[in-house]
RNA sequence: CGGAGUGUGGCUCAGCCCGGUAGAGCACUGCGUUCGGGACGCAGGGGUCGCAGGUUCAAAUCCUGCCACUCCGACCA
């Protein structure tokens, strides 16, 4: 689309709508196009391999929930008009599921017996529903979301922590493979309830909370350090630095703190919330009735915590952090091709069958690439490149084929470079 | 939920105040001309003007009710 629709207000949300990734169906409601589903999946993926390496375990639980499991915890009253309540043809008390610890502990329970049974985390990706009151920004504020929750259950309260600990190094990671800055944030546990709570924010010019944090978050490099998961002293070493480094939203900044920090050190922002873990001890283990055999043989009310990331949301997110005047700028391990690749004259033969033959050899390289030849004008497609956002752009023209050269454009850097056809697959591979 | 708005072709909007044959740009279809960075010409297709009721000779326009969506606030992964 050349022009936003008038109903989109951020960035995000309009560059969404005009690359054709979603169409809006109903208020804070999303259909994936094509374009958005290829960049869904992929997140949903990376997020799904840093859980894997983190040791948990994927399954998938559905997304319409029985309001006995949620009177067990007491949580159908307590949870408000957010929760979609709906009834089936009996007439019996359903609801979608605005998340899922309800519904995994009580599976949990009905499978685990012992000590040996832990520590485990389960997680799985699901479609959830919050009926906000106003849904706003796209799919960053949608009603229906999809997000990864992961569960964990431990012995006890050390174990708890070293379940916490795991997670907060798999956030770290996964959002550094996202290609975006996130920064971790003590946060008050809110309804779900326990002690220990952080929430990721991701930086991004517009987003909708202030963010002060020391400039040590810009330098860790989570994904490369050699901390193993198994490693428990390590863990714990971690979450003290990241709990001595100071970082505060608008909300829980404390300016005496803040003070301390080094002046050249203190970084501001704007963030968006993306992820949110939270160590809750019993609250769902003992209302939902957990209980393994300890070591010694008496029942143990098992250890749980939560741990959220906004899919969908990261989508939006990622553009919020990711963008200029002319589109999207993918981070490239999400783009949802690597390269697009546009012909400048359709109606010459010689172009569109040079395009064919790279297109094919791009294709056998397992590089993922756009090339619709629909079109015999080139010039629209390249056009909405930039809008897109592809990492990369090569194009083609006889002008340029004459002397055996492609032109390889990077989109975030914007730099052009006249290339032989071999030189730029090998630049691409 | 409190406040403020908007619903007219796929998109952006004009027309509504002051009732009288539904419009523009973009998009789409066909033909032709173009062709190195989101072309041009000609000819077309597409709209129960959100829905229902009312007033009137006549309603996109006035009145009533409803529905949907958006923005600000409070709330939130």
């Amino acid at each position: 689309m050349k022009e936003s629709p008038a109903s989109a207000e951020i960035v995000s949300h309009k560059l969404m709508l005009r690359a054709g990734l979603v169409r809006q169906t109903a208020a804070g409601i999303y259909a994936w196009l094509p374009l958005g589903h290829r960049v869904l999946k992929k997140i949903e993926q990376i997020v799904r391999e840093e859980q894997d390496k983190a040791g948990a375990i994927e399954m998938l639980m559905p997304t319409l929930q029985s309001a006995d499991l949620w009177r067990q915890s007491g949580r159908y009253d307590a949870y408000g008009p957010e929760m979609l309540r709906i009834k089936d043809r009996h007439d019996r008390e359903m609801l979608y599921g605005p998340t899922n610890e309800e519904m995994i502990t009580a599976i949990f329970a009905g499978e685990a017996r012992s000590y040996r049974d832990l520590p485990r985390t389960l997680y799985h990706i699901q479609w959830k529903f919050r009926d906000e009151v106003r849904p706003r920004f796209g799919v960053m504020r949608g009603r229906e979301f999809l997000m990864k929750d992961a569960y964990s259950f431990d012995l006890d309260e050390a174990g708890a922590r070293n379940s916490y600990y795991t997670q907060l190094l798999a956030y770290l990671r996964t959002f550094q493979r996202l290609g975006i800055q996130a920064v971790p944030m003590k946060a008050a546990s809110g309804p779900i309830g326990g002690d220990l709570s952080h929430e990721f924010i991701v930086l991004a010019p517009t987003g909708e909370s202030e963010v002060f944090y020391d400039a040590a978050f810009d330098e860790f490099d989570w994904a490369q350090s050699d901390l193993a998961y198994d490693d428990a002293a390590g863990l714990e070493k971690l979450f003290e630095q990241v709990s001595a480094t100071y970082s505060a939203t608008d909300e829980t900044h404390d300016e005496a703190r803040w003070a301390k920090v080094a002046e050249d050190r203190r970084r501001t922002g704007r963030g968006i919330e993306v992820g949110h873990i939270f160590n809750f001890g019993t609250k769902y283990s003992e209302s939902m009735g957990l209980k393994v055999s300890g070591p010694d043989g008496s029942m143990v009310t098992p250890e749980m915590g939560s741990y959220g990331i906004g899919v969908s949301r990261l989508v939006g997110a990622i553009i919020e952090a990711s963008h200029d005047e002319a589109g999207i700028v993918w981070p490239e391990v999400v783009a949802p091709w690597k390269v697009g690749l546009v012909t400048m004259r359709g109606d010459d033969a010689a172009t569109v069958a040079a395009a064919d033959d790279i297109y094919e050899w791009l294709q056998a390289a397992g590089i993922e690439v756009l090339y619709d030849d629909r079109d015999e004008r080139g010039g629209v497609k390249l056009g909405s490149m930039d809008l897109i956002g592809l990492p990369w752009q090569l194009i083609l023209g006889p002008r340029g084929l004459a002397n055996g050269l492609v032109e390889l454009k990077n989109r975030r850097t914007g730099e052009k470079q006249e290339l032989s056809i071999d030189d730029a697959m090998s630049r691409l591979t």
